[in-house]
DNA sequence: CGTCGGTCGTAC
DNA sequence: GACGTACGACCGACGT
């Protein structure tokens, strides 16, 4: 086999990428279709053909010999779009960490360098395949060069002959027919009116331009005529379309090798475009040594690891163990870092030995002083699981020193996913092992895997904790975050381990009888939809239910769901169609009724933890966006409370024997948060003088005395006051009231008017939020909003919403958190037994002794009232009962 | 049989 | 297109 080198026709695949792809661009806004339209195509190329001699030819810039054969050409191209031009720079850094050469000459298009280049090589005996669609090369066609591309829609190859074969005439020639094409796109004319199939047909029976000419008079009419007028400008766009085949290439073809390409420069680049795809070609980057990870499984090597952890500055921990649920895990082995990439597993529950392992009470017994020393500061991600189960198994972890979840967290709350996995890839270029290659088998527990495979993984997590810790401390210190991390997201890590070990008491015995009634309701209304549709069908499905309404009822369909895969059979459609129909009320009733068995009556008692017998949930504090907590497993952030049978729900969620259910919640909590921030008079007047804020609003949009308030008007200004936090437009509020948008226009016009400092607050929030790129809250917590200054206009409006209503929001959330610090402290402080159960973002719920119930509620309230002094009171409302519906 | 996107509905 | 933040049940398409 001979040599064969490939040349790519880049310039055409950059441009060709830039059109073909719809706009792509990363977080920063930076345009990247054409960037990434080369870089598949390279990939493919190299991955498919394994080029031993590869070359990249690109046009240069400004004018060439040809503009000097005929000033018009290329005349009407534009000039290079703005989005195209941002792409020239990082497809050269692309191109260059391949370590792919390339031709580039001044005054030289790439289609003349491949040209020069096919001689070169065939020269030198190469065989030569040039990459790229255009037909401008096919007049280069032949013995020993083919021309290959790529395009995964058309992927064709052509050599000489099969060329021959397609065009019926030889690829030499293929020139003289596009001295008679012209080429549009380089404004070529040619001879106006004749295209490749008159034009190929012409030559393959004269054979090239002179020919023709001179048997002119064999070709029929009109043709002939155009012929004839465009003598000259064949012939000059034949000179045009001609390659340069001898030009200065400036390089040897021998030397055009690839070389290795460079995976660091290629990650960082591609985690810049955000090419996840290629991120994945790239294979797993190592960038740290597993070498010094040992197991301890006997006591002597314990007792040796303590001697050595004696000195250390702070520790890493890692449970491995057999739940994701930390109050049903049992530890399977726990693995420590002190040092970087130093690491020792521990194993004490392994199923599967071929040497020893230890017992976990002597492993309590040596790490509990350790452990549990003040002196000797902890770390981990997420190591409030490590702290649930550890106090579970007699361990007390204390103190926190850092969790790197949390740190990566408040770096960046918008984007979602901190686990130890991706902040190891971005933070320290370093792809570990995963938790899939570890176990294999998914349904495998951890204590299936061997002692020494959960070694490698265990000490690495451990490993990965201490290295992150310290990486992101500089950057949640040089981003201002440092006093929220220390003083209010660490600390809370205890208080919300404490209020999930609490767990929630259930009665039984009435979500049974709800279940019960429930079903026999369901069953009922089930009926009732299968007579009124005519037939049974799937009434949870919202595609049979389309079928049945819009189909076979033929009732008018509302709209389109929002993917616009079907009809929408939401509660506002049904709501308008019970008017014309009985069945759409039925599913609504259907729904209601069905949803709270399924998502809640049902499903709570299946989590009750057999050890507790109470129901745990998990707080997560690295989900949200704007800094709110979230609940899930169950979640208990969405437990129902507006209906009838939602109230009843909350009554199963009970004090133990002697203990009352105490629930203190912020009032109007957002709206005095805006009144703070806009500093509007009328707003913080209301607020001041313990007004109804509603009433107030009604009175303020409607301008009427707060006495001529109705019921009806509350209720419109109640929804304007939670609109306005929302970035609420007239539209929205329409539909909402049930108005004209002309009329909701007005009355957010008379709002503004009326409340001109949140206007103003809003104004200005956008205008800080658009120079800096991200937005705060009161307490610092920030949000990145890269959006707002994006081109399309939809993802705009949606960041500048989310920078109206963050730090709004994340105010909310930072006030709670902090009084929840200050509750937990307080009723340590005072010995009280009250136990905090629940937080749902502006509530905290509490299971108290009924003789301290008054105690505690005037510590909770003034805890909660006094966590911030802002321009308008906070107030607290407290209630109590027997159960979770009394205490609302 | 598991995964995942879509739809819907609950909370604040 | 049009009101922010979550979690989860269920369906159905798709892949193993």
């Amino acid at each position: 086999m001979g040599k064969k080198i490939y040349l790519v026709d880049a310039s055409t695949f950059i441009h060709r990428s830039f059109h073909a792809i719809p706009h792509l661009s990363n977080k920063s806004g930076q345009p990247t279709n054409a960037v990434y339209g080369l870089t598949a195509t390279l990939h493919k190329l190299i991955r498919e053909k394994k080029p031993e001699y590869i070359a990249l030819a690109f046009d240069a810039r400004g004018r060439n010999f040809r503009h000097e054969m005929y000033s018009d050409y290329k005349a009407n191209r534009p000039p290079m779009p703005p989005d195209l031009a941002a792409q020239q720079e990082p497809i050269r850094r692309v191109v260059a960490a391949l370590r792919l050469p390339t031709l580039e000459r001044e005054g030289l298009e790439a289609d003349d360098l491949i040209a020069t280049a096919v001689a070169r090589a065939r020269e030198k005996g190469f065989e030569v395949v040039i990459v790229s669609g255009d037909k401008d090369f096919y007049q280069l066609l032949g013995e020993g060069v083919s021309m290959y591309d790529p395009n995964p829609k058309k992927e064709k190859s052509f050599t000489g002959a099969s060329f021959q074969e397609a065009f019926g005439l030889p690829p030499e020639s293929f020139l003289e027919a596009q001295g008679l094409m012209g080429d549009s796109t380089d404004n070529i004319p040619g001879v106006p009116g004749v295209g490749e199939k008159t034009a190929v047909k012409l030559i393959s029976q004269f054979g090239d331009l002179e020919t023709l000419y001179a048997g002119l008079d064999q070709v029929a009419g009109k043709l002939r005529e155009k012929l004839a007028e465009n003598r000259d400008s064949a012939f000059l766009s034949r000179d045009l379309a001609r390659l340069k085949n001898d030009a200065d290439l400036g390089v040897d073809i021998e030397d055009l090798k690839p070389g290795q390409p460079d995976p660091e420069e290629l990650r960082a680049l591609y985690q810049e475009m955000e090419f996840i795809r290629f991120l994945d070609d790239l294979g797993p980057s190592r960038t740290m040594s597993r070498d010094d990870y040992h197991l301890v499984r006997t006591s002597e090597e314990l007792e040796a690891l303590l001697r050595e952890m004696a000195g250390a500055e702070r520790l890493s921990v890692d449970l491995e163990t057999t739940s994701i649920d930390p109050m049903r895990a049992a530890v399977v082995g726990i693995s420590l870092c002190f040092q970087p990439h130093r690491a020792f597993y521990l194993p004490v529950g392994h199923q599967t030995l071929s040497g020893g392992q230890l017992e976990w009470p002597v492993v309590r017994n040596h790490l509990k002083p350790l452990l549990e020393s003040g002196e000797l500061p902890k770390v981990g991600q997420n190591i409030k699981y490590d702290l649930i189960v550890l106090r579970r198994h007699g361990i007390d972890l204390k103190p926190i020193g850092d969790d790197s979840m949390v740190m990566s967290y408040l770096l960046d709350p918008g984007t979602g996913g901190h686990n130890l996995e991706r902040l190891s890839r971005s933070y320290l270029n370093h792809d570990p092992i995963t938790y899939e290659e570890v176990v294999g088998d998914k349904k495998a527990g951890f204590d299936q895997v061997s002692p020494e495979a959960a070694c490698e993984y265990a000490c690495e997590d451990a490993d990965l904790a201490l290295m992150l810790a310290e990486a992101l401390r500089p950057k949640l210190e040089e981003a201002g975050l440092a006093g929220l991390y220390d003083d209010l997201e660490l600390p809370l890590i205890g208080v919300l381990a404490e209020m999930e070990m609490n767990g929630v008491g259930l009665d039984l015995e009435l979500l049974n009888d709800l279940s019960k009634e429930l079903a026999l309701r369901i069953a009922q209304s089930e009926e009732k939809v299968y007579r009124l549709a005519g037939h049974e069908f799937n009434v949870n499905s919202p595609k049979q239910l389309g079928q049945v309404l819009f189909e076979e009822l033929n009732l008018p369909q509302g709209k389109k769901t929002k993917k616009k895969s079907g009809y929408s059979t939401d509660v506002e459609v049904l709501t308008d169609l019970a008017a014309v129909h009985e069945l759409p009320a039925e599913i609504l009733n259907y729904r209601t009724l069905n949803k709270l068995k399924s998502t809640y009556v049902d499903a709570l008692p299946a989590l009750i933890n057999p050890e507790t017998g109470r129901v745990h949930t998990s707080f997560n504090q690295a989900v949200t966006a704007t800094g709110r907590l979230s609940s899930s497993d169950p979640n208990f952030q969405n437990i129902p409370v507006r209906t009838e049978e939602g109230r009843r729900i909350r009554q199963a969620f009970v004090a133990g024997p002697g203990r009352l259910i105490l629930s203190a919640d912020y009032s109007q909590i957002e709206l005095r948060i805006l009144a703070h921030y806009s500093g509007d008079r009328g707003l913080q007047d209301a607020f001041i003088n313990g007004e109804d804020i509603h009433t107030r609003t009604a009175a303020e949009v409607f301008g009427l005395f707060p006495g001529m308030v109705t019921p009806e008007m509350r209720r419109e200004a109640k929804a304007i006051n939670f609109g306005i936090v929302y970035g609420l437009q007239a539209f929205g509020l329409a539909k909402q009231l049930g108005i004209e948008r002309k009329v909701a226009q007005q009355y957010i016009d008379q709002y503004f008017q009326r409340y001109s400092g949140v206007k103003t607050f809003i104004e200005e929030t956008l205008a800080e939020a658009r120079r800096t790129g991200y937005v705060t809250t009161l307490l610092g917590r920030r949000r990145a909003l890269p959006d707002l200054v994006s081109k399309n206009f939809q993802a705009r409006s949606v960041a500048e919403r989310m920078a109206v209503n963050t730090p709004i929001q994340g105010t909310a959330a930072d006030f709670i958190k902090l009084a929840m610090l200050e509750v937990s402290r307080r009723l340590k402080e005072a010995g009280l037994q009250a136990r905090m159960i629940l937080q749902v973002h502006d509530e905290l719920v509490f299971e108290v002794p009924e003789e301290e119930l008054e105690r505690t509620r005037e510590l909770v309230r003034t805890a909660m009232e006094g966590v911030f002094k802002l321009s308008v009171p906070l107030t607290v409302d407290v209630n109590q009962g027997a159960n979770w519906a009394e205490a609302h």
